[in-house]
DNA sequence: CAGACGAATGAATACGATTGCAAAGATATA
DNA sequence: TATATCTTTGCAATCGTATTCATTCGTCTG
């Protein structure tokens, strides 16, 4: 049944005359704190209602200077985190009146599976052209999550005058506000707790090295173990790949001694390990093996991992980013924040609680 | 470091007083086929890189009519099917020049844990208030994941002239356009498998009700026992929610005898099924019950759960939608069509294979 | 009742681009 | 060289809305 209705648009006007008003008259309607009598409010909602008027978000945005839309970067959503980051900041932002464009950074990963590459030039070469696209639409501000922004890019969001907010990643140099979990932090309440666990050939998985998470994680980690004398026993890379991880776990699994406990940065990369562990190599956790993992996603709550990890608190980073957010959009450029929120460690079923 | 440097956007006007041209000679240099001289051109492209000037989207489709935006409303990104559906339609659509604005249908799940509530009335306002909103964006097109639509606000959409596109969901009585996979077709290939493996008492733990998914996968695997004289030897709800899912599971592996198969209308409740039977039950997987599920998500083919699935063809299903879309968007609105794409059975671990 | 003052209204303009139109320039043909 | 044809170019109108400004209306006060 083809409909070749043409597309004919409702403006203002039209409910102007409808309503027998001015088409000024129509737009105070629909702008809050707008000088209209209740009178004529009424025959303008009545007009718009029997025409099912609505504003054009886009015209509007167009002289005021705010589009209420708001890019939102992510790299890739396969790590369970970022799907449930992504819903909460799209609602929370919704509750607002902002609402996301959502921009890929990377092309789903091939068939191949190939190691995900990061932060060479190509990459960046990306990152910006799709900073560029972002900005094209008139975003009120940038969210970038889990990925960097180099300097020269900055500046001209910056330029532009579009706050922009780094998601659980951070960086040093620049002058970009962030939002993560305290990494540093979770990375020393694991070191903490696996001597205090009585763990003696202590493991690290590495994620992503460029990274700040990752660099983090394993600052914290080490710091700990040095504060407890503990030797790290072997250190693996992962590069938060499932894949990647798994490879690190079976070069891991042929040493011997085999470690007594593994801390690995993410737990996506984590349910990798694990799997490589049991199923490949028969070993059980936390009989073997102890494994603590990074995140606290919804599936290391499930009994087949039934992770020790470390939670991200990700509604309060969620809340504090979109706070942030709509403060710099308000305000326009305040003060660089950089927001670390702790995160507990949970005690779950993959790490060994007494002595050997 | 706080930088108040105002907002100056610069714009095609400035670039034209640079360049000593016409602001129309800048339009049409970033405008493709449009009748420019190579000279001006590049005196433009110039003045453009000088001035870091890029041309404004939302101004752009003021007067175009077109937007380059597309409006995806999900409901829920906890079942793995979604992101990575999201992600690969969100990469594709980039791929064509259009950019996803995403919306979200409900609000997280709240804390306690409470069954998804789809389809009552507060539900289908709250549908037709984010459609609204959609539409106030100007999108050039609009996807709808696993949600459906009344018909009035179909009508709507048809009649602002924006395509709309159900992905995971079709509807009969309405003139929408559809991409599923071939459901029914899925449902029979689990119902003649499990007949074929020796079966006798087969369950069934059904999704959402109002689902089209759950009824044709349903249908099917109800058609296919019937061909083989099996009778259902239990059925249960899960709403596609992972906590209603357990709880069934609990009433199943209470039956005396046990069935011998369980066939669960999506993977996501396929995992809470398991994780019961096997953490709480101590039952074993296949020995003692045979489960198959449906999606092929990611963590289906872990070894943790190595499910026996029926896979949904997510690229080829994204790859439909798209090309669907943009040809609707194209040439207008055109015939409704309905593709249901088949995908296999894959056969792992979580089914017993033979005879018992 | 006159005057004053605040609220409500409409006309006109601006936002930043695209595009039809006509004039000008460039190239080819006789 | 004159004429025809095609390509470039700039002017001006336009998209749908917000907002300034001047004006009118209504109400209140002395």
């Amino acid at each position: 049944m083809p409909r070749d209705r043409v597309r004919e648009r409702i403006t203002s006007l039209d409910v102007a005359r409808r309503a027998g008003v001015s088409q000024s008259a129509v737009s105070r309607t629909f702008t809050p704190d707008s000088s209209v009598s209740e009178k004529t409010a009424e025959k303008v909602r009545q007009a718009a209602a029997e025409l099912s008027y609505r504003p054009n978000i886009l015209a509007r945005s167009l002289i005021t200077g705010k589009s209420y839309i708001i890019g939102v970067l992510v790299s890739y959503l396969d790590n369970f985190f970022y799907p449930d980051a992504l819903e909460k900041l799209s609602n929370t932002l919704q509750s607002h009146g902002y609402h996301v464009l959502i921009f890929m950074a990377a092309q789903s990963k091939n068939s191949a599976g190939e190691v995900r590459q990061s932060d060479n030039s190509d990459d960046a070469a990306a990152i910006e052209k799709i900073v560029g696209e972002i900005l094209d639409y008139q975003v009120d501000g940038i969210i970038l999550a889990s990925i960097s922004l180099s300097s020269t890019l900055a500046a001209q969001c910056q330029a532009a005058g579009v706050p922009v907010i780094l998601f659980n990643r951070s960086q040093s140099g620049d002058y970009i506000s962030s939002v993560t979990s305290d990494n540093f932090a979770g990375g020393i309440k694991v070191g903490e707790y696996l001597a205090q666990t009585g763990h003696k050939r202590p493991a690290y998985i590495a994620g992503l090295a460029t990274a700040s998470t990752q660099r983090d994680r394993e600052a914290g980690f080490m710091t700990a173990l040095a504060a407890a004398k503990l030797p790290l026993y072997w250190r693996g890379e992962g590069h938060y790949d499932y894949d990647a991880a798994a490879r690190a776990a079976r070069i891991m699994a042929a040493l011997d001694p085999l470690p007594d406990a593994v801390f690995i940065a993410n737990d996506h990369m984590t349910f990798a390990v694990m799997d490589v562990l049991r199923y490949e190599c028969g070993l059980s956790v936390p009989d073997d093996i102890s494994v603590i993992g990074y995140d606290d996603v919804l599936v290391s709550s499930w009994p087949v991992y039934n992770l020790t990890t470390v939670r991200q608190p990700a509604d309060e980073m969620v809340a504090e980013t979109v706070s942030l957010l709509l403060k710099q959009i308000d305000e326009g450029q305040s003060d660089v924040v950089r927001k670390a929120i702790d995160g507990p460690l949970i005690l779950r079923g993959s790490c060994r609680t007494q002595q050997a």
